[in-house]
DNA sequence: AAAAAGTCTTGATAAATGTCAAGTATAAAT
DNA sequence: ATTTATACTTGACATTTATCAAGACTTTTT
């Protein structure tokens, strides 16, 4: 599973064969069934996870007890409570997988070491960063801007890939809509 | 108004007098009338912004004409369009003033000499992207789990010093409301 | 293979929010 | 200071989406 990751890397930084070891080192190959729990409400988030097979979702819980889908991860994809991870504190946020997964965990001081020792790691992984936020920021723009329809429609044109893997009712909640609604825009589309 | 700068770097990270230096002859100070633009959509995003004194806010206009405002910047703040930055594509925002405001900018080139000139100061940017991150993050997770009514006493918890300075039109537009719909949950409030 | 559990769809109804129109209040321009 | 423009509020009504309940379909477990 590390090859999956050591892939990823090469195909956006050249490392040496003394990197690629020390990147090893510290990485941590966590096998998680269907259903599995990577992160629970409350506990504190201690690693970067890189998702090297398999399907994971992030997701909080409100006071009636609905879930509501905040981000998916599929392979190739980073994953983890950031806010949590940086600071320290109980994270809001579940992870769990939706299908039998491989994630590559690396803890919180190993990754700043990995950050201080290989500076085009450090370069990497600010340019992700930058990315990310540059999609969350599209995703608050759609959210204000599309109505329920568009915003699906929006979903399936971002990820064509994993729409037919993500279950409907979690999708449903990642767009900020019931299991029903989502249903119904969907026999809606499919009759024009 | 370099000052205004000067003391938040200052209030982040060390400096030498040639690291100022440096700065300042890269910073370019502009003054901004209230409805100014700093950035129409269709434009190419050049420069980024840090807010010395007044009041900004970026926004996207849909099909049928209305603003929808995806983010508010007072004194001490960031703003620019990172994606257009980023990758040169065209920007899909407008940025503009609410108040008579002066904006430092700084090009794209010359922040990134400044990042590698002075690793503390890339330090700190990486910093303010990850903070940026998280509260983009906490909140696409608000807009998922709150009714409008909670969303605004959210904002009012999240921005007390900003509230009272937004025009009430772009604070619903923010939230993702009509200005109807704000007025009417205000009442609501009110009466409580 | 049968039973059980979970998921998706559909219908009836309720609640939340949007739209349109008019009036009031506030701020800007002359 | 008066006029003009803009912003905010309120009411009546329309639309969208949620809720609840039931049935059909899938997947998982036994």
């Amino acid at each position: 599973m590390f090859n999956v990751f050591l892939h990823y890397l090469q195909s956006k930084i050249n490392l040496t064969e003394d990197e690629i070891r020390l990147i090893e080192s510290v990485s941590i190959i966590k096998k998680l069934k269907k259903h599995q729990f990577l992160l629970s409400e409350a506990e504190i988030c201690t690693h970067s996870g890189f998702v090297c097979s398999g399907f994971l979702r992030k997701y909080s819980i409100d006071d009636k007890g609905i879930e509501h889908t905040v981000y998916f991860a599929t392979e190739n994809w980073w994953i983890s409570d950031r806010q949590s991870l940086m600071d320290g504190t109980p994270s809001k946020y579940y992870i769990d997988a939706i299908e039998d997964s491989f994630v590559l965990l690396i803890s919180k001081t190993d990754f700043e070491k990995l950050s201080e020792k290989i500076p085009q790691f450090k370069d990497m992984v600010n340019t992700i960063l930058q990315r990310s936020l540059n999609a969350t920021h599209e995703r608050i723009n759609t959210t204000l801007i599309a109505t329920a329809e568009e915003k699906y429609i929006q979903f399936l044109k971002s990820f064509p890939k994993i729409a037919n893997r993500v279950p409907r009712r979690m999708l449903a909640s990642y767009l900020g809509i019931t299991p029903e609604t989502l249903s119904r825009i969907r026999k809606n589309i499919s009759t024009k």
